[in-house]
DNA sequence: GACATGACCGCAC
DNA sequence: AGTGCGGCCATGT
């Protein structure tokens, strides 16, 4: 099912990811208690309004890409509110090792 | 109810 | 280090 609750939870981890750190969609899924839900956080991302209170533009693939075709209007939308944090992509992809949120 | 699709992940080659 | 493949979950056709 789709209960509010899953969507909730995703919603309350993205929600507290830190400025400046960002967090992978298996990463969220395991903080919500839903591991192996991965590909539902994209679905639930996917959803939101355009103009969420959500950091989505905080969640990325596990290896730091964008989970946006590359150069498309949302990918380019999402580097820029990512570097807008101080984060800095390099070849259109973030160094997890540094900014892979929780860590440190 | 089978099959395809998606803002995915991890391990094996 | 790049690619492939199976595994994941919920939706849409």
């Amino acid at each position: 099912m789709d209960e509010p609750s899953k969507r909730e939870k995703i919603w309350q981890v993205v929600n507290q990811i830190p400025h400046g750190r960002v967090a992978s969609y298996g990463t969220i899924a395991r903080l919500a208690e839903l591991p192996g839900y991965a590909r539902y956080v994209g679905h639930v991302m996917k959803g939101l309004p355009a103009a969420t209170k959500l950091p989505w533009h905080r969640v990325l693939r596990a290896n730091g890409q964008i989970a946006f075709p590359p150069h498309s209007e949302a990918w380019k939308r999402q580097k820029e509110l990512l570097e807008n944090e101080g984060i800095n992509l390099l070849k259109g992809r973030v160094s997890m090792r540094t900014y892979a949120w929780p860590g440190d």
